[in-house]
DNA sequence: TTTGAATCATTCAAGCTCGGATTATTTAGG
DNA sequence: CCTAAATAATCCGAGCTTGAATGATTCAAA
């Protein structure tokens, strides 16, 4: 009875639900504390990936969108004066992303912000470690494109 | 060792990013079926929880959404014919959403594509249940608000 | 070297999402 | 009954995200 047609898809939508629950909930962690230094969430996930100097392309390879995202993004952060555009040294198609004092100052307060508390709290270390592992095989199933389902 | 400060963030960080994976894998998995029918990923998920007759609160509710947006989504698809905005029989503060006959059809389709193929496969049932299991403890933690930091 | 493909960044249009304000209606209290 | 608070839906402004073009530059190959 636990393999009903009906029911499987029901708990399959409820997981569903779960992961997406969960990751509203990570993406609301990184929102809140961002809002306590002036930063939206996607400027802090920006901020946060900016260890080094990098290309447009690589930040955006960082924060998981696209290009033309990420230039959206940045163009906020030049304007708040954290982030500097520098023509790339090798590569004149390229900028270099480079933090300003200020951007390196607040990326600290940030990152000290973001680890003080965990959006996983409530698991722990072997849950987590099984939570990855499950995580990993069901990402490893890329569920391809859908039929070409016509009418 | 294994409980290094930096290590631990990097885990973590890993961990969510993998959650994020999962979540936009799932997205992906309802917008490419969705497109099959010539409809986006939130028209097909308010067609999906539109069983029954329902007001524009509670098809918010269940697409886990603000009412303004499903205000948007609907106007979408009632410019499609597939949704009807009729006046609730009891409050005349609410609409009562009803699908039309096309409606209807289309969801049934839309059903159909999207229990064909599972967004978690590659997790049988067992891995499901635990994969369930970890996902309420974690979300059952709210992790609140921010400190008030400073600045 | 010159040509053509590939790559980097940006711009633009379109769509999604939220939060706050507004209007209409219901509900509760005096 | 009348008023005030609560609720349903909508409108609006702002921000995020994508995908398709565009222009500049690099790279490979003839």
């Amino acid at each position: 009875m636990t393999t009903n047609p009906e029911e499987q898809a029901l708990a399959e939508r409820q997981l569903c639900g779960l992961v997406n629950g969960l990751a509203q909930q990570i993406a609301d962690h990184v929102r809140r504390r961002a809002a306590t230094l002036g930063l939206t969430a996607p400027q802090a996930t920006a901020l946060r990936e900016l260890a080094g100097p990098s290309t447009m392309r690589e930040l955006a390879e960082r924060m998981s969108c696209e290009p033309s995202n990420a230039t959206f993004v940045v163009d906020k952060l030049e304007k708040q004066q954290l982030i500097e555009r520098r023509p790339h040294p090798t590569d004149r198609r390229a900028k270099q992303l480079v933090l300003t004092p200020q951007g390196v100052e607040l990326r600290e307060r940030l990152l000290a912000l973001l680890e003080a508390e965990s959006p996983l709290a409530g698991l722990d270390d072997e849950e987590r470690a099984t939570l990855q592992g499950l995580l990993v095989r069901a990402v490893a199933h890329p569920a391809k494109g859908a039929p070409p389902a016509r009418g």
